[in-house]
DNA sequence: ATAGGTAATGCAACAGAAGTGCATTATTTT
DNA sequence: AAAATAATGCACTTCTGTTGCATTACCTAT
């Protein structure tokens, strides 16, 4: 049991249990974000909907923020330390490879002020380029 | 039968069936972005398959674009005069209301140039921002 | 005009992802 | 130990998007 993880979780309000833990972890090996059916075929012996769970209960807690990439799979990627989520601090660009079809962060770049229309208000903003990676743009 | 909907449409080289005019007179006079499961609504004796494949082909030959809202169900815009979906040029940000559930297009509020790492090549981007209209913020 | 070829349509079925209800199990509190 | 609370696992459902295939409409060349 990796106490650090232990913390992390603690500080977050979630009860740190095995499961958890475990998501964590995976989370924190893999650079890309991960999907729901990622983590299912990496746990093979885990329920979809202990993952389904543990990952909304991230998202609320604000330990992973969610990703839509694009492609219709929603993507999970641990937050930076520190993170809030909110859109004028927090909020940075995600890059979809089509061809390994892998999602990154990008925490260097946030995303742009944009500037809206009288009476919009804004929430919560997501900017996603689609294309090809530095690793496979070099074995073209 | 309007003969301006069947210039556009020749245009772009789509032949102008009926289902395809209606369809395209139906987005003419929506200001909102449309989803498919939106047009089978309105179209009740459609099918669904023909609705489907008429908005494929209308994307494909750049008379509509697609749009990821963040909803989960993608949803479609007529592209501007002259657009050719270039993500230099064509591509803008589009806005989902949380309240309404509308999405809309931002055709003046061209997306950033995102300056990405070394290596990695940009070939489409998207930008939504969520929040609250203009419309539903008077109400509130 | 007719026959043959091509394109569009409609029906049925399927796949994948997301989400819910409920019973069971584990953990905490009294 | 008993009661209360929280987490997990299973089954099932909904929704969106998609494909295969038969049928129908349309166009073209003879
Ligand atoms: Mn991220
Ligand atoms: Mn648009
Ligand atoms: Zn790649
Ligand atoms: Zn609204």
């Amino acid at each position: 049991m990796n106490l650090d993880l232990e913390k992390t979780l603690e500080k977050h309000n979630v009860k740190p249990t095995a499961m958890r833990l475990l998501v964590l972890q995976f989370l924190l090996t893999e650079k890309a974000a991960m999907s729901l059916t990622d983590l299912e075929n990496h746990f093979d012996r885990s329920d979809r909907t202990t993952l389904f769970r543990t990952l909304k209960t991230f998202a609320e807690k604000e330990i992973v923020h969610k990703i839509d990439d694009g492609t219709g799979v929603t993507k999970y990627a641990l937050c930076e330390e520190d993170c809030h989520c909110e859109i004028e601090t927090d909020l940075h660009v995600h890059f979809h490879c089509k061809i390994c079809n892998e999602t990154i962060c990008f925490p260097e770049n946030k995303i742009p002020y944009i500037n809206l229309p009288d009476g919009f208000i804004a929430d919560d903003v997501s900017l996603t380029v689609t294309g090809i990676c530095n690793k496979c743009n070099k074995s073209l």
